[in-house]
DNA sequence: GAGGTATCCGACTAAATTACTTGGTTATTT
DNA sequence: AAATAACCAAGTAATTTAGTCGGATACCTC
């Protein structure tokens, strides 16, 4: 699991898809325009969102992309990885060349906790990250007429959510 | 919040640290033979690591360096911020380049799930992490005994915990 | 105090990745 | 036929990562 601008772009662009492709496709040229991204770079990560089926494509005049599933179905961890394929686990990952003991337990300890980050983040869809917005500004709401409690719980609330406990 | 090679260098390095550094400090040549990273950028690495504290350096013979904390109060975003200080935040944070509207939206969105991921990993501490290997491997003699359980909930009870649920 | 050890420090470099550019083609609509 | 927008490949500038080199400084041991 790997998080870099990269990624960001990525789960940009399929934010601006989800807020936006509500009737019919969008272009690219569009979500270019509106969060700031190349054109063609854009079209190199949709070739990949597009090979690992998250978006659907359609081609000529007023065409674009949509979504290629619900909301709900599709996660921050999806999009990150589709994005990110080819490079990953230069560690010793099934190969012979971890000497034997403490080396192997370190990797292990990273790899336990890169899981950990995949399994948070796939908690997390496209649904969950709009919606939540809402529930943040109902909550900033509720504080400025209540003059009560702030948002620390609702944003334990929102990871409880998201990791499905 | 970035999370790539050069944070998973740093974690694993603290992680042998924690591990190893039971008595008396520990020198990066070790560390460097045992986690196969070269010792000048260990010693880059380090060097911002002490200047957030979060390591103590003994110079001379028989030297290194120590965990400046206990291994519960440092926790994995802690030691990515730190190895990851200068270069971010190349969106439109406070700058007024950004349209109104939709941009700043998904421009905050992306701030939120950010600041999720920070808050997820600032739960998980070095103590936690090698704990939590211990806790795998009982699990794995129980599965053993039983015949009973996989570790799904186990998995699940271990996100609980790192997020203080 | 001489020699060895290990942190500290800065500048420079190779390699890899990222972000972008250019110049097309193909499919589809009007 | 013309315009639109996805598709595609190759190349490039900029940035980041990882490592090298050559030292200086602090500290311990003999």
């Amino acid at each position: 699991m790997k998080l870099t601008t990269r990624g960001r772009y990525a789960v940009t662009a399929m934010l601006d898809l989800a807020l936006n492709g509500n009737q019919g496709p969008i272009s690219l040229a569009a979500i270019s325009q509106r969060q700031d991204i190349s054109l063609s770079y854009l079209e190199q990560l949709f070739a990949k969102l597009r090979k690992n089926e998250l978006v659907a494509s359609v081609r000529g005049p007023g065409g674009g992309y949509r979504l290629s599933r619900a909301h709900e179905q599709i996660n921050v961890a999806d999009i990150i990885s589709a994005v990110n394929e080819s490079t990953d686990s230069t560690s010793c990952q099934g190969k012979g060349d971890c000497q034997k003991g403490d080396p192997c337990l370190t990797h292990q300890l990273w790899d336990d906790l890169s899981e950990q980050i995949h399994t948070f983040l796939s908690g997390i869809s496209l649904a969950a990250l709009t919606e939540q917005r809402a529930v943040k500004s109902v909550n900033e709401r509720q504080i400025k007429l209540s003059g009560e409690r702030d948002d620390v719980n609702v944003e334990a609330l929102i990871n409880a959510k998201a990791l499905n406990l």
